[in-house]
DNA sequence: TTTGACTGGTTGCAAAAAACAACTAGACAA
DNA sequence: TTGTCTAGTTGTTTTTTGCAACCAGTCAAA
């Protein structure tokens, strides 16, 4: 593993996460449902082939997500966010809401995030349950 | 202005800060009271001058610090943390936070996060009204 | 009034990362 | 067996970053 620039909290979460992809693939997976390399390819922000493979590599080695093999389809990678990438969900949360007050952002999602963010910790603990779930699911082989 | 990939919050927020140094500078004017380009440049992960020019002056245009004239040193610029700025410190906070879980991080910042974890709302309350009082007397030339 | 250190930068070049497009081998369903 | 879908790979171009040297204006002290 490369030597850090430094200790700083902010800076070892930069090292892990500060690029303009890996937000992205996180998010695809934890608000959007996406579990397949072809599926996140296709998102809004049309992200390359070699990128994708690169960072969901990264991710698998920061432990952040687990690759498994799809059970029906032998080809197929399930991707699934280990407890801690499901622990990213208040910085993600937390991100959203700042573009929404300060950036321009679709309508769909300013009403999406506004909702999440109404929901409270109560919404967020049951969301972060679910993902819980089903690393549970595919964790026991 | 450049067009935007998407119009996701999470986007719109990599626009801004999506790289490895951006956050490293708004940690030293929110967290480390540094105001001038040297001290800046000084930090523990030495970033190079023309880096931190660039991203400089995109924050300004992002809106998220302003620069101002030192009154006592013609030449020197002090660099304040606008509304837009102030408003990051939950985002930054929770980034913080998951590091201490997740990543290595030095024992003295590692305490540093727990007080201001544990300091809740009413801390970072009061951490923003002192940004928020000496971006009104830069203001106010 | 000259010296020397400090100010916020700029410049030029090398290295790394990202972007883009084309391509591939294995799996599957009809 | 044909076509489509799977997760990628490969090669090239473009952009960003990293690094070191340099610079002109400012200031304080001698």
């Amino acid at each position: 593993m490369k030597k850090s620039r430094s200790y700083c909290p902010m800076n070892q979460a930069l090292e892990v996460f500060g690029d303009k992809w890996t937000l992205l693939i996180i998010r695809d997976i934890m608000f959007d449902g996406k579990r397949y390399f072809r599926e996140m390819l296709s998102s809004d922000e049309k992200i390359a082939s070699n990128i994708l493979t690169d960072r969901l590599n990264k991710l698998e080695e920061f432990g952040i997500l687990m690759k498994t093999k799809d059970a029906h389809h032998k080809q197929k990678n399930v991707y699934s966010l280990t407890e801690r990438g499901i622990d990213l969900m208040p910085v993600m949360i937390e991100i959203a809401n700042w573009s929404t007050k300060h950036r321009e952002v679709s309508e769909k999602d300013r009403i999406h995030v506004g909702e999440l963010v109404a929901g409270g910790k109560k919404l967020q603990d049951k969301m972060q349950g679910e993902l819980r779930e089903e690393l549970a699911s595919v964790s026991k082989k």
